[in-house]
DNA sequence: TATTGTTATACTCTATAACTATA
DNA sequence: TATAGTTATAGAGTATAACAATA
């Protein structure tokens, strides 16, 4: 038998060990619940970023989310076969690609984001409302101490 | 310019993606600190549960963290190379190999140990001591909640 | 000459499954 | 025959740097 040992619960006081071992498991659970869409957080993030900031070069994409440009060439040919994301040719800069979704992408992106909402409810289930504020504003407290912001790093 | 686009502070206000982000920069800045000692992580982990239950076999100790044994041939291989692990032949049964720490890996993991703790110090350096336990609740809430405890998937 | 996007190469990490030695 | 550990192989994912088109 296995359970002579019983892995982990040692570190559980430890507010790292936690918040890492947390972060984890909700994005694996996050992206199962992307799976029916066929997109996973990355291409979510894509979407995202696509919609917030319509008509950028893919360069000043990778560059807000710390991806090198030659991923960026993977990641958006992957959003551009399924029709979600359009490579437009900027007529100032014939080398550069302006980014812009489609109108299925943005169908796609709302859909996404309400299975997010979904996601964040079900996560939050255990908690009272005044608990969920609190803990959004510890850990905002805490992402403020920790590294200068930026974008998440799981992209990168 | 890059700075046309301002990457991230949609999704602030969830706690999913704010868990997720934090968690995924603290392993790292953890990592990091773990770097003078010549470990990572896992190699903490690993050193953690030999500790915590010595004289397992490597299949054991695999089961309780969810690693293959084709992976925990190289862990532990790489953790004896260093002197901090120990197989031992079981005389009971000599195709186990049980694991111990030897006194540089007890001594190592111990600085490890304190290192974990500084770091955890500093993680939470912007919390009052009161909002830090807070905080362990409402996490602790949260794993509960989120999937049968377990061990950290990092390892897995 | 510098820059956007692309491609090619090489490297790391991992899981799968074959293998050995013991049982 | 079944199990502990090991090794071999093949696949995914990635960064690096060379490359083409345009500026």
């Amino acid at each position: 038998m296995a359970e002579g040992v019983d892995a982990g619960e040692v570190l559980g006081g430890s507010v790292g060990f936690l918040l890492s071992k947390l972060g984890m498991t909700s994005a694996t659970q996050f992206a199962e619940t992307l799976e029916p869409l066929g997109i996973d957080p990355r291409h979510f993030g894509i979407l995202r970023i696509v919609e917030m900031a319509s008509g950028q070069s893919q360069q000043q994409l990778g560059e807000a989310l710390h991806i090198p440009p030659s991923r960026m060439v993977a990641l958006i040919d992957d959003v551009e076969q399924r029709g979600l994301v359009e490579r437009r040719r900027n007529p100032k800069d014939r080398r550069a690609h302006a980014l812009h979704l489609t109108p299925k992408g943005r169908k796609l992106y709302d859909q996404a984001l309400a299975i997010a909402t979904e996601y964040e409810e079900h996560l939050c289930e255990g908690l009272s409302e005044r608990e969920r504020d609190q803990l959004l504003t510890l850990l905002h407290k805490l992402a403020a101490a920790c590294g200068p912001a930026g974008s998440h790093p799981g992209m990168a």
